[in-house]
DNA sequence: GTGGTCTAGACCACT
DNA sequence: GTGGTCTAGACCACG
């Protein structure tokens, strides 16, 4: 893993946010253990509090949860995974129609322009 | 104008990149004039060689056209502006069915889920 | 304000606990502004960070609001407030009901020796 | 047994406290012997002095005896412990009835809350 | 080893 | 001035 940093957006949401695109994606399945908090400051060459600060906020959202001295696992209640895909599509979603809406796109014409780009990926 | 440069794309491609969204958006019509190069590179505290690349790049795409000694104007052929803004919707749209596709949709849920988010925003 | 702080439970949690009392109590009202996050560093002789976690954690549950520049402020929402006494009010009977159960008290004797304690005092 | 001692209450107090709360709940029987002087100091580090001065406290409330040369041993009076009891119970009800009321709760809505937490709980 | 907390000191963006 | 973030370095409790 490595993140390149956005100067704008806070360090920790930065990290929050790649772990969530890692356990939505499946490339870190429930109750699989994340790296350590040292670990992954080292290898994202932050200060471990930073690190900590990010496992401590995915906690708080019950996406992760984290054993004292054992370290910090992905939830295994598919549920909350599942709320949480359907948050992170619908950022996306809400970005996108703004963006299209911006261009000069109706709905229709919108769903028009998905349907041929799925069709063409 | 403000663009918050993003250190791993050229300079000069985030400024063509701003201003075609201007000129999709209408922010700026067909045939307006846009700053000159040195009050751009004033505005966005770049070096007037970036802003002066970065217009040639646009001239060379037909979106804009220079007048010697008069300026650079956004292009009245609205066949190139409309292409543009397919161009851009494209490059959004693809990066959405990626990212969604990820997120485990597949291409019907895909679209329902966008169908729901524009009645809701 | 003082705080006697238990050095069992985190600092940055008994600041939030303390405020969140004298906000039930209406000792801070709706939309009043906090003290700054030094000036109560200061006050409870803790580090700065200490509080602006505190001022965070009580953020993130909606019973205050930060403005940047200008301060942290008591929400504002009534229906909030309610909840969080509500809460407090939810945990100090829980912790009751236990310890009275521990001393052989029944269901009938706990809510009989209550209505005498209110009679009395 | 462990005391996580307050720093603002006499230690001697706090030992009689912790004793009084295991007589209460049965863990302590009539008739039972207490740890001697000696062994309690060493478990809870603490001077042998502290620990005859809880001692004699509980003494002088009749709700331990010591016998020279045998030890100390929780009192055979049901009558006592039952008024033991009665007093903590006393001292946690009181203590509620300010909290409570001090949110806003009135008599009936306090008792409404108890009676509601019990039936969960 | 793990995560959790705290201090100290710094810089930022916003009013 | 305000809150927000980050770094650096320390100590703790837990297993």
């Amino acid at each position: 893993m490595s993140i390149q940093f956005d100067p704008n957006k806070a360090i920790y949401a930065q990290i929050v946010d790649s772990f969530y695109q890692q356990i939505c994606s499946s490339e870190l399945m429930p109750g699989e253990k994340l790296p350590s908090v040292r670990e992954t400051a080292q290898m994202l060459k932050v200060n471990p509090n930073t690190v900590s600060r990010a496992y401590q906020e995915m906690d708080r959202d019950k996406v992760t949860f984290s054993k004292r001295g054992q370290g910090t696992f992905v939830t295994e209640d598919h549920t909350i995974i599942r709320a949480l895909k359907e948050a992170l599509a619908k950022k996306q979603l809400t970005e996108l129609v703004h963006y299209m809406r911006n261009l000069g796109y109706t709905d229709e014409t919108m769903i028009e322009a998905l349907t041929k780009t799925i069709r063409e990926v």
